[in-house]
DNA sequence: GGCCTTATGTGCGGTATCGAACGGACTATC
DNA sequence: GATAGTCCGTTCGATACCGCACATAAGGCC
């Protein structure tokens, strides 16, 4: 075995299979250290691994017109990255930027595919992920058409926090803007506002959750939503 | 056999199956019209049946906060509704409004079930457009926060005629307005504008396509992205 | 210390869309 | 031909963004 049980059941995914599915599918993969803007798929290439993150996490991302870009979906511990292999499709559907430096799981495609004709628990557990991940591209659309930047901006701080399972964010405003579709300059607005409302504190790149309570109070229901989404499908 | 070839035929993604597996699956199917804002699914509810329509179309829709609407996805004779259940989820994830009156075959969840499992063909193919779907909800996630209402609109309008294989399309500003998540008054800005440029002309819920092609140069390139995804993906 | 890069704040005019209300025109029904 | 219902057009002020430009500040590097 060459991981700990530690390192296995940190992904929510692979800690819910059972210990001899598991155990194959550690087998085949390898530890690898996601860093932050580092760019794991890029549109239209193939995929060559599968990502489990355990520590790191991950945005999807849309480019449109070429220029502009929005986040549609955040990938960490509780989630994979390339899961439409399970659907045989192995091109990149979204960017996929890491956003959250630490560790992850993976393994190639081919011996993902593998290990997935060997165990119908596993794709049984990844097709309902999928499940969830499409519901929340679309509340994600929903979202970004309705409701204000400042809760955009606490939803998006609260899941992040849920994946980076720290108070410390890691994360300027620049980052922010490209990810929530809009404006640096309406960032710094936002964020002052929640600043001013002591749920949050930042500087130089360095956000910190001060106040999580306040702070759901303040994001739209999406994050909620989305929650109980993973908790009924998958939980 | 049940049903004709010439009706067979007008699913495209019936019609891409090998003619043992299709019809299996159609001696199984039963015809049925939909009738205009019919709904089919609502979220969270389970899935009876899953349709594949050959002349009406289906709009899927995501509600937030309890009063506003979005169009998430939208499915004519390329595709099909219910599609989750073959990732072992048989909870609607979206609304289900029928937008375009016309025919439709559809199966009970679990004769699609059994169909499914005789079918790897059958799995090959809905898995492909399960992920051209995936790729239409984030297109339209990040059309829906940067294009403007007129180029949207006549997106809208475009995928719209293709499903309804017809210049003439039955819909009210009201119900563009829910559709595209805004207000009644910005759709008769924007369809105003499109009838002064003389590429379509509209009466009392009738909207009539005259140019295609300016219709096309009005719209954003999401409509391209889409039917390119479909293409490559399943063409 | 001095310099450069990066990160954040501010100010200005512009605009797409919002919410609400009202007016007019066509259709269906009786 | 009166009445009610549906559909479309217009106007009003408000606002959440936009693009652009520039100011300030903090940290790293020589």
């Amino acid at each position: 075995m060459t991981f700990s049980q530690a390192t296995s059941i940190s992904n929510r995914l692979l800690s819910s299979l059972p210990s001899n599915d598991r155990d194959r599918l550690l087998a085949n993969c390898e530890s690898v250290e996601l860093t932050f803007s580092e760019v794991l798929y890029r549109a239209d290439e193939l995929i060559s691994h599968v990502y489990f993150p355990t520590g790191g996490f991950i945005s999807l991302v849309t480019p449109i017109d070429g220029k502009a870009n929005l986040e549609v979906g955040l990938i960490g511990n509780e989630g994979m990255l390339g899961i439409t292999l399970i659907l045989g499709v192995d091109v990149v559907p979204f960017y996929a930027l890491v956003h959250g430096s630490g560790s992850a799981l993976r393994i190639t495609a081919s011996s993902f595919l593998r290990e997935l004709e060997h165990s119908p628990t596993l794709q049984a557990v990844l097709k309902r992920y999928l499940y969830v991940l499409m519901k929340q591209l679309a509340q994600t659309a929903a979202c970004t058409r309705f409701h204000l930047l400042e809760a955009r901006l606490a939803r998006w701080l609260l899941m992040t926090q849920d994946r980076a399972h720290s108070d410390h964010l890691h994360i300027t405003h620049v980052f922010l803007a490209y990810i929530l579709g809009v404006r640096r300059v309406g960032i710094t607005k936002a964020a002052n506002s929640l600043l001013n409302k002591n749920l949050i504190s930042y500087q130089r790149g360095d956000i910190v959750i001060r106040d999580r309570i306040g702070l759901e109070a303040a994001s739209c229901g999406c994050y909620q939503v989305d929650k109980d989404t993973y908790r009924r499908i998958l939980g």
